[in-house]
DNA sequence: ACCTATTTGTCCGTATGTATG
DNA sequence: CCATACATACGGACAAATAGG
């Protein structure tokens, strides 16, 4: 796992080591069904705190691009985009019905969205 | 701020205190504009780290319910759920797209989602 | 069935940085 | 210039789930 960590930059380490991380998964260095290195020993080449290669694989699991197991580690989900897009249709379906939002109107909005 | 911490239970601290404030700002005990109390002090009156409390308010910040900023403080936003949806939308409809995913397939889940 | 090592999850404490007022 | 308050990172401790012997 090779990640670089730019110190002049603004963007915190935490998200640099997940973007790094997120577009290996998507350019395929990382296959799917790989195991990421543990937090402790990433962090330990990388120089940085476990907590902060944590908040990283945390990121990751947020964005639907990684499973996270306690003493199984980071593995890379077998379809990253038709997961991402599973919770993204579910979270756009829930929010519209919490806001009333009937569904006709929801099919414009995304339709709009969409070709935009 | 009422937050109530149940120590027998399994949930995180910090959700415990989102998911309460949460239920707050959607009964409208808190109004929106209205500004939570500062990450230290609720913790001090909670008798938690002030880690604990950050966490639960950047929850917030992640559900579109609360802004964040440096120096300010936490303010309930004036549409938590139009904004919500409106990312929530932006989100499926980028997410689809980078997965191939045509429109009509994408208003088909929507649909379906919706009425689940 | 048991024990141990591994690995993530949470929480605490401390320190420093940065935007706001 | 100064106080406030969130943001990030480090370090340590313990818990809980998993895997392997």
């Amino acid at each position: 796992m090779f990640v670089l960590i730019d110190p002049t930059t603004v963007t915190p380490v935490f998200a640099q080591i997940a973007e790094s991380i997120a577009t290996q998964i998507a350019t395929g260095t990382v296959a799917t069904g790989e195991r990421l290195p543990a937090a402790k020993d990433l962090a330990g080449s990388l120089g940085v705190n476990v907590h902060t290669v944590l908040r990283a694989y945390q990121e990751l699991r947020n964005d639907g691009q990684v499973e996270l197991r306690r003493g199984r580690g980071a593995v890379v989900l077998g379809t990253p985009t038709a997961e991402a897009l599973r919770v993204a249709v579910a979270r756009a379906a829930t929010e519209a019905k919490a806001a009333g939002i009937p569904i006709g109107t929801l099919l414009a909005l995304i339709r709009k969205e969409y070709e935009s």
